[in-house]
DNA sequence: CAGGATCCTCGATGATACTG
DNA sequence: CAGTATCATCGAGGATCCTG
């Protein structure tokens, strides 16, 4: 670990891929889900409330790509389509996890640094910065 | 740990909201980098190849209200402003970077299986849909 | 030096309609 | 059922100019 400057390799590369993947809107929940269980896509679609019939395709499939979910088709009619989490799927769960706990561990402090920083910086101008904040 | 449901608590939406920070463009690197020792904005800029001033400040903004950055400020001229990580900065860069241990150990698992997807779908197709696979 | 204010582009996401 | 195809929207992010 050099004191200001990172090698930008594969590795950083790696590293944002990954992060930026597990920051998506949709494919932790997805993945949370699988891992459970294997399911079908309108089942996923049913579970995640809110996700979108596109966005549950394009997620699946940047999952299956990478490697993180396996898809299988039973050709009946209807069509059947099971989506279940690989090994590296379920590896990959693993420090995910690490970060939700800390997330949940640090949520108290985490709003409070906010409460402060708010009141220090007056309502109005977070408010027209921050409009996102109530979610 | 319910079978297919989960709690749309505050637990929820403080998970995503860690998960949608470290995801995001700059944050982590914003991070790592005051992780070494507190900075000048220009100095980070300068480090972080590619950011762009207002991509900066408003990073610097968001972990600042959040509770992971102090922001200083000395009033010479011309102006000095350091930032440096909390407490709470630097334990959050502890399950970041069990994360990134992770992609960093998986990363040929992952571009494997994305070879193995590409080539079993056909690449006119795939380019067409993950264009940005270059990255 | 450390930003604030503006304008603009583009991609992520969503809504809707259609199909094997 | 499990998608694909299209169109529309909206905000993240970047470029540029300005200032205390």
């Amino acid at each position: 670990m050099k004191p200001d400057h990172f090698e930008v390799t594969s590795a950083c590369s790696a590293v944002h891929h990954i992060l930026a993947r597990v920051g998506d809107k949709w494919t932790v929940l997805v993945v949370s889900y699988l891992g459970n269980r294997s399911m079908r896509f309108n089942e996923l679609k049913r579970a995640i409330n809110g996700i979108s019939q596109k966005m549950l395709t394009s997620t699946l499939r940047s999952l299956e790509r990478d490697g993180f979910v396996t898809r299988t088709v039973y050709p009946t009619i209807p069509p059947r389509v099971d989506y279940e989490l690989t090994d590296l799927g379920r590896d990959l769960l693993v420090p995910v996890r690490g970060l939700g706990d800390w997330a949940i561990k640090n949520e108290q402090r985490v709003s409070e640094a906010r409460a402060r920083f708010d009141a220090a910086h007056g309502d109005a101008q977070v408010q027209r910065r921050f409009a996102d904040a109530a979610e």
